[in-house]
DNA sequence: CTCCTTATTGGACCTTGAGCCAATAGAAGT
DNA sequence: ACTTCTATTGGCTCAAGGTCCAATAAGGAG
């Protein structure tokens, strides 16, 4: 993943307004840039590994609809952020554009500052969600190496059981669930109990019922 | 605060759309209404109390624009969503509106299946919006109950530090720290560490460096 | 079939960490 | 002077973690 340059991926089916935008956003201010005439072509292309990146969708594509591209592309591994540019729409549509997640929706002629301003924030956006992205699936790794058992016993940790509650929970001695606890912490690297809340909290484990008391 | 029953706060220049929005929600599909005809008298008039509510604001306003309107709100302590309508509007306003935080913006005639999806949304989210905020109200409210000793050893705390760490980062005994943090879980109303440590992470308790290991 | 690894279980023992009860001392307010 | 709040500490008990050891069962490799 190259750093410090942000990638910005084109799509639109009028030749002049791809080189258009390529020149200025790939020339003068340092973006790179990839483009497409259609969303089967980017749908069929494969773009760089894991590069977060900002779509500029014409929302007026000839195969198929900008707003069904975005969503076909959201279920991706991809972490990209949308931009609509669009020469003839409805305010709608815009709408509809803006509830499914885009940083902004301009209108043709596009002003050069909007364009840029929005591309900037969508690159912002797009490393964003690539990081926690990457943060979240290093947890789930870290989970799933976990046997059955030792996530059980995670799940009740982090309920707040006491030990001698898990055990008597899951039917086995105090002693045992020291042990799962133990590999627990060492599997997931963390060095307190505090540490392991938190890991799991962002991993979305279960929390379970708190015992009668 | 009235529950089953949801508030919609109609702003409106034009008599006969007011009473037909008022009319619409406020007849077959129970909601309480509240109309006015300018940002002024919304501003100058008092809500019910913390009662959770729709905005349904007309973008075109003859004393100040429905976002700026919207802007002015969102820092009060009330818990609302706006849902916009408008008769001439185009689309750079539409967007802004949605960037704001819009449910959804709406224009003239308004579809009712529309409006009224758009109006329940919002209402969802203002209640949700209601609801968190009062509990970070009540969190708020338990940590400033705090001593400053208090709050002290409870940073160290939720930052992973043994008693022993905390005591000698404080100059202070070990049994010190103890009946501190006792005091904290018995303030906050918490019975085990892993609460505490959700508790404190929600109410954004800065977490203080480690040490160096 | 045997050997090896892994998962799960458990006991005895010891060290460390944390929680509970009681208590003292100073500061501030009534 | 008396009460209240805050900060402080000691002693005792319970919880948690680690060490060393060990048994059982399942699954693969050779």
């Amino acid at each position: 993943m190259k750093e410090g340059r942000n990638l910005v991926v084109i799509v639109d089916d009028e030749p002049s307004i791809r080189k258009g935008l390529a020149r200025l956003l790939g020339g003068s201010h340092g973006f790179d840039v990839m483009t497409f005439a259609s969303a089967q072509e980017l749908l069929a292309a494969s773009l760089p590994d894991d590069e977060p990146c900002c779509l500029l969708l014409d929302v007026n594509l000839p195969d198929l609809n900008g707003l069904e591209l975005q969503t076909k592309l959201l279920g991706r591994k991809h972490a990209m952020a949308t931009v609509f540019i669009t020469g003839y729409a409805d305010i709608p549509l815009s709408v509809r554009a803006m509830k499914i997640g885009a940083i902004d929706f301009l209108t043709k002629p596009v002003d050069e500052e909007d364009l840029l301003i929005a591309v900037q924030e969508a690159c912002r956006q797009a490393r964003q969600l690539s990081i926690s992205r990457q943060e979240d699936e290093t947890i789930k790794k870290q989970l799933s190496s976990l046997t059955p058992r030792e996530q059980e016993v995670l799940a009740h940790v982090v309920s707040g059981f006491l030990n001698k509650q898990i055990a008597y929970a899951l039917n086995i001695s105090e002693k045992t669930v020291k042990v799962h606890r133990a590999r627990v912490m060492q599997k997931l690297g963390v060095a307190s109990l505090v540490e392991l809340v938190r890991l799991a909290d962002n991993a979305g484990v279960r929390k379970l019922p708190l015992p009668a008391e």
